[in-house]
DNA sequence: GATCTTTCTTAACTTAAGTCAATGCATCCT
DNA sequence: AGGATGCATTGACTTAAGTTAAGAAAGATC
C-alpha cells in the first residue's frame, strides 16, 4: 500500500478569497488541474471530483465515463437539511465545494459534532447501522455534493470491481483521520482544540461564527471568547503597567 | 447493502465467567457455532474468525482454506507491546480473544484511548498515513490477535477479490461505530459516559482497573470515583436520617 | 497471617468551564 | 436615521473536574 506516498503528494485546495461572502459570484476554491478523462472535462465539479480520485486510483476511461454518467453531483441550498434526527437514510455525500454541518440536540440545544468542507466524505452512520439518525445534516453554506446511495453504489461496485478496491482504500484513509481527531479530541483541553483548529483548519475560522466553533470544540461561545482573550493576552505580554 | 439486517443477527459471545481472573485456566468466552469448513475447524480461534466473518460474506470453500492457510493468528502476553510511539507499522490486528489498549503518553502521564476487547479491531492510524504513531499499544490481558500486515492484504486482496469487498464492508461497519462513539463522547458528560460504559461495555468494568477506566472516560480516579458516589447516593435516597 | 503493594476513596483547596445577565457592536431592514 | 436582530464580550457567581495529600481497602507475597 503506498497510500502514504499518495497522502503526501495531495496537495490542498488553495482558497482564492477569504471568507465566501466577500466576493460573490466567483468561486471559492480554484479549480485543480486533473489528468485527462475526455467527457469530464466539460464540467468543473466533475473535474474536481477526478482530481481527487487520481490521488487514488487510475481508472480507465471506460470507468471514468461510467462514473460521469452516473450524474451524481447535485448542489443544495443554504440551510436546506440532507437528514434529520429520527430519520434513516442510505445516502452518502462527499462535498465539491461549500459548508456543511452535522449536529445532534442536547436538551434543545445544537451540538455540532463536525463541519465538512471540499474533499471531505459525509457518511452517516445510519447508512450502516440502518437505525434512525441521532445526528442532523445541514447546510452552512450553498454546496455542491457528490450524492450516493447505497443500493446505486452497490450495483456499481459489480459493475466495476475497481470501484471496490478503491472504496475500500478511501474508506481506510477517512476511518485513519477520524480516529486521529478523536484521539485528539481526548488528549487535548478545549485551549488545545482551538488552536489545533487555528493550525489546521484556519479557512473554518472564517466561514463559521465564533458560536458554532464553540460547539464543536465542545464549549461555550463565552469560554470560546475567554480562551481566545487568555491567548492574546500570552501573545502581548509586554507594554502594562505605565 | 445489507448490513443493518447483518449486525441484527450478530449476537454478542456469552461470557462464562466475570473478570478473567476467577477462573483459570478456562477460556473466557463460549466458542460459538459456525459455517463448516473442512480445514478450519481444528482450530477454535480460527473458528471464531470464521464465525465472525460468516455474519458479513460467504466465502467458498477454496477462500476459506486460502486465509485459513495464512495462519495469521498470534498469541501476545500480558504486558507485551504491539507498537511504541514513534514508531511506524503496517500491521493490523483482530481481537479473537484477550484485550488490547492504546494510549498516548501526554506530560509522562498514559492517556487511554481505546479499549480493545473480542471482535475489536485494531487499524492504528500509521498503518495508512506513514506517519510516526503517537499511540502505544499493549496488552493488558494475554491476547490471541489476527495479524496482518498491508503487504501481505495487498497481496491477498488482488489474487481473492471477494477479500476487498469484506474489507470494505468491515471498515464502513467499523468507521461508523468510530464516527458514533465519537459523537457519543463529544455530547455526553464524563458522568452520562460513564453510564453508558456501564451499559454497553459492562464487561470492560470487570477486566479493567479503575484508574484505567476514568484516563478512557477523560477524567482523573479521583473524579470517577466521586461520579460513582454521586451515582450511588442517587439511586439510594431513602434509608436516611437517624 | 503479617506485610507490602496497588488501587480506591475521601477531604481541602484550586482551576476552568458553565450559567446568567448586561453591554457593546455590527449588520440588516424599512 | 432609528430600531431590531444576532453575535461577541465581559463580569459575578456556580459547578464540577483537577490537584495534592492522606488513609482505607483489596490483593499479592512470603
Amino acid at each position: 500500500m503506498i497510500l502514504s506516498r499518495v497522502l503526501e503528494t495531495l496537495e490542498p485546495l488553495v482558497p482564492l478569497s477569504v471568507g465566501n461572502k466577500s466576493v460573490k459570484g466567483q468561486p471559492f476554491w480554484t479549480i485543480p488541474k486533473t489528468p485527462c478523462y475526455s467527457i469530464v472535462m466539460a464540467n468543473p465539479m466533475i473535474s474536481r471530483l477526478f482530481h481527487f480520485l487520481s490521488r487514488f486510483i487510475d481508472l480507465t476511461e471506460e470507468e471514468a465515463r461510467a462514473l460521469a454518467e452516473l450524474d451524481l453531483i447535485r448542489e443544495y441550498k443554504k440551510g436546506e437539511y440532507l437528514l434529520r434526527a429520527g430519520e434513516t437514510t442510505s445516502t452518502s455525500y462527499f462535498v465539491l465545494q461549500g459548508l456543511v454541518r452535522s449536529y445532534s440536540l442536547i436538551d434543545g440545544e445544537e451540538r455540532i459534532t463536525q463541519f465538512y468542507q471540499e474533499y471531505d466524505p459525509i457518511a452517516p452512520p445510519c447508512t450502516i447501522t440502518g437505525e434512525p439518525s441521532d445526528q442532523y445534516l445541514d447546510c452552512l453554506e450553498t454546496s455542491i455534493l457528490v450524492v450516493s446511495t447505497e443500493e446505486q453504489a452497490e450495483e456499481n461496485l459489480e459493475k466495476y470491481p475497481s470501484f471496490e478496491r478503491l472504496c475500500r482504500v478511501l474508506s481506510d484513509k477517512w476511518m485513519a483521520e477520524e480516529r486521529t481527531s478523536f484521539n485528539k479530541y481526548k488528549t487535548l483541553t478545549p485551549e488545545q482544540r482551538y488552536l489545533d483548529l487555528v493550525e489546521h483548519r484556519p479557512g473554518l475560522l472564517q466561514r463559521v461564527p465564533q458560536y458554532q466553533l464553540a460547539s464543536f470544540l465542545g464549549i461555550k461561545p463565552e469560554s470560546l471568547s475567554r480562551i481566545r482573550k487568555r491567548i492574546s493576552q500570552r501573545k502581548t505580554p509586554g507594554r502594562s503597567a505605565m
